[in-house]
DNA sequence: ATCGATGGAGAACGCTCGTTCTCGACCTGA
DNA sequence: TCAGGTCGAGAACGAGCGTTCTCCATCGAT
């Protein structure tokens, strides 16, 4: 057997895929970025690519896919250092805050992709609604903890929040956000 | 002076096309849908089309700007109906409802518009903040009539409610962003 | 009746896309 | 050393895009 790729190259390939498909993706949009500059940013052969996704399809749902996990990761890391179930309610707006302001923001990468492919692509709105029915499970599990039933209102403020900055490019939502949820929380 | 086109035609034309294209563009995407689909739901040839709009993109914000008007002055309608100004902001959540629970309801095209061509197309972007802003404003006004300073939260509940209708096809958000603009005004 | 400008129908252009193919270089097992 | 399979680099392909051009029928003015 000739010219062997290790099970770890190909892991590592993957990640480099991912990584320069998500950041292109992210920041240009899906149907604007074609397979050649993926190929260029990430610096495998188109060949090798392919092998790993069969089609764009299968690396866009893909890169959704990772991005849910460490985003998801991240939110529940922030949220759960914090003991107190009220305050940890509040925390999520921090996080959305800390994320708004992050350099290269540019709205929900899910919400993005629904208004791209939504229509189109079957896999990837999948896809996003698992991500989004992800959050607001865990964010229903956080405001459950406080026993005040304002879980939906929150997580609605929370997507408010969160295409209003996108769309603005501004962070100021979750603040307004955070003090409405307050309000909710406060009685 | 040879084969005459009046204004009133043109009127007409344009009117024909701008419908043509925003119904393609609302339910498929836009960068999905070629100048030649446009063209034969519209009837016209393509050299009359570009003599309308010279590009695509002003076609697109001029769908964008038409639908807009009609967006606004119909909730507008509804809502300046009702007279009692805590009644008022209640009636555009119920507004909201009976627009997600439209046949072929797709989301908010401008957020759709938005994840389509937000990063590409500047003259888009400038559209759906226009119109964003435009209903935002308008919120704010009705909300402040209450005198109750709530209009931000509020402006974040009808957004959430909107993406999350729009990306699970489903119109409960605006019940329950309703019931939280409630607590929010009421107590 | 004839001329010339105009509009309609759609072919054509140049480009880009996602995807596949070609081909030479390389490495491994015998 | 040699043979054969596999890989990398990038050309190539077919389709579709936005846009422009060609060509002919049509009409008003003379």
């Amino acid at each position: 057997m000739p010219a062997p790729i290790t099970e770890e190259q190909t892991r590592l390939d993957r990640e480099a895929l991912l990584g320069a498909a998500e950041a292109l993706f992210y920041a240009h949009g899906i149907q604007a970025v074609g397979m050649d500059r993926v190929r260029e940013a990430c610096g495998l052969p188109l060949k090798r690519i392919y092998r790993l996704f069969p089609t764009k399809e299968d690396l866009v749902v893909a890169v959704l896919r990772r991005r849910d996990r460490r985003w998801r990761a991240s939110l529940t890391a922030h949220v759960e250092s914090v003991p107190d179930p009220r305050e940890r309610v509040l925390a999520v707006f921090d996080w959305l805050a800390a994320w708004f302001a992050e350099p290269g923001f540019r709205g929900c990468a899910w919400i993005n992709a629904h208004g791209e492919l939504g229509s189109s692509s079957e896999p990837v709105l999948a896809e996003v609604r698992s991500h989004k029915r992800a959050f607001r499970d865990q964010l229903t599990a956080w405001v459950s903890a406080t026993g005040i039933p304002v879980a939906e209102p929150v997580y609605l403020l929370a997507e408010g929040a969160i295409v209003t900055a996108g769309i603005d490019a501004r962070p100021d939502p979750a603040q307004q956000a955070r003090a409405a949820v307050e309000t909710l929380l406060g009685g």
